[in-house]
DNA sequence: ATGAAAGCGCTAACAT
DNA sequence: ATGTTAGCGCTTTCAT
């Protein structure tokens, strides 16, 4: 199927692929009745602009590209939501590449971005956050914004919520209403995200005077099963288990599950706050009293400084930091 | 930033273009030494292959476009999932596109990525639904496939799942489990699937020997207030409501917040079910009995379907209706 | 106000 | 086995 070109524009109007050129980008130095003639041939003809062509010749696609490790996990739909709908307002697309959190597919699918030559990269709780790997991508000299995880060089662009901040207002708030002893069952995450929170956890409860107790600190998978499991074994001990703040709301699930199997009432019993507020958090069993990240947010903010770069390259490198928000629900 | 073209290897090796073109797209008719020299030129150079160029000569782009309603409501994300891993496998990128179910906006992201010259198109859970639209899209000479929602011309490719099928499956579980005043709470939708659900609903009521009741089917917004109003004012009236099959999961999460805030049991009161298995589905308060839709299946159909036709574009319409399964869970 | 020429990076077709 | 030519559709530059 052949598709109309300017060229053919020009044979039907009886003018130089210039003048179409020029009519149809809107620019100066045409004469109004041919710019009409020209204009009324290529709604004729059903044209439309081969972007291809035009970003061969321009050296810019109007494309994003967004790495993220699994693009129908909870926490993201919405994230990539507030990317797209900022990317499109101002004229860009998105590629989608999922890495399912694999090291080595993430580096191919970036190989495979660059090759399509987008304009930029966004890369969304990547594994990529090591010193190499960002002194990598910088040497593609491509502009590229860290989203939700901060890789160990900070000297990046990214977008990210304030972890310690989030941690210390849900501490916060656990004692004011009465918790002490505090279980933490925090992430071991590759990136700085879990010791951030760990730091928010530790100096808040110091600042109500309360020691910080390395054996009431564990760091589990981030998978329900975990969070799961390691409650089943703490509860099992029959200790004195009053109040658990978990790292993420996926533990979360599966320490709510643990607790209500095992008998327990929550909040009753016992207390449990998290972090992230995932879209299910609302609709859980016991509704989750959690740190609601401002996912959509993030999403929108990262391609507003994605574009920042791309318009201006050599611009020291920003942070944005978005402040999280304490959303009390029913388990605590 | 200026990178590496074939014609910078071309020089730095002292062969031609055309042999630096041969060797990296691995063609035949190159000696070896030249071949291993070409290769090495390439990696020393950082040679990233420019698709857009590739795309603009080959008239293909590797590059399908995705239309949908809105990626981040709790169904979509699965298929999206399923159309990117799936794509990703067939060499094709994803270029994604939110609709937010405005028709408008539709047309223009069509326009879009026609204009991006994508290989194909995949409509899911389009507003692209009437004989016009279809007929549109076919005048444009691009492949397209829908997917989840069935235009009214069913004269093309699609994938769904076998709508009648699931709320067979349901009403027959159902009444064997003792339900036989069965209310349905069905959206109104514009396409099709709205119809077969009912269509299963009222055939297979009739295969039980139960007469289809008019005054007991609804047709309900595709929203949680729209079910938990529905629930609230059909409770009110005090009537004998045992059950109530919901069109939708989104639907049920109204009417099961509704019926407990009333105080009554699920399911001890009143059973509620529903079709889709959106990922909340299991972690309501009450668990949700639902027709799991194969979201994740859906997605990869969608791709490998379109890639047939962009393969051979003149073969007939395909359609590939997927069996959903029953999910029993505590709200029945 | 209009147009001709050149070239973006690549490959199909056709020499040598 | 290797190279030359031409052109994909567009825009920048430089005439006219």
């Amino acid at each position: 199927m052949k598709l109309t070109t300017m060229s053919d524009i020009a044979k039907e109007v009886g003018v130089s692929v210039m003048t179409v050129s020029k009519v149809l980008n809107n620019k100066p130095n045409v004469g109004p009745v041919t710019r009409q003639k020209v204009l009324d041939a290529a709604k004729k003809l059903g044209y439309k602009p081969n972007m291809i062509a035009k970003s061969m010749r321009l050296n810019q696609t109007k494309t994003i590209g967004l790495i993220i490790s699994d693009s129908s996990f909870s926490f993201f739909p919405s994230v990539i939501k507030g990317i797209e709908d900022c990317a499109m307002r101002n004229g860009y697309s998105i590629l989608l590449c999922n890495t399912n959190g694999d090291y080595q597919a993430e580096k191919e699918k970036i190989e495979l971005l660059l090759n399509k030559r987008v304009d930029g990269l966004i890369l969304a709780a990547s594994t990529f956050v090591s010193v190499e790997d960002t002194e990598y991508l910088k040497s593609l000299g491509i502009p590229f914004v860290y989203a939700i995880r901060i890789p160990v060089d900070e000297s990046v662009d990214y977008v990210a919520n304030d972890n310690y901040s989030g941690a210390s207002m849900m501490i916060d708030y656990l004692v004011r209403t009465g918790s002490r002893k505090i279980y933490f069952f925090n992430m071991h995450s590759a990136s700085t995200s879990a010791l951030k929170r760990l730091n928010g956890y530790r100096k808040t409860l110091e600042k109500h005077g309360i020691a910080y107790d390395d054996e009431i600190v564990y760091k589990l998978d981030h998978t329900i099963e975990s969070g799961y499991a390691h409650a089943k074994k703490l509860l099992s001990y029959g200790k004195d288990v009053q109040t658990i703040f978990c790292g993420c709301d996926v533990i979360a699930i599966g320490v709510m599950e643990a607790i209500l199997e095992m008998g327990f009432k929550i909040p009753d019993d016992i207390r449990v706050a998290s972090y992230d507020d995932i879209e299910l958090a609302q609709y859980l069993q016991v509704s989750l009293t959690t740190v609601s990240q401002p996912k959509y947010e993030i999403g929108v903010k990262s391609v507003e400084l994605l574009i920042e770069r791309i318009h201006n390259p050599q611009k020291e490198p920003q942070s944005i930091i978005l402040e999280p928000e304490l959303t009390i629900r029913k388990s605590t």
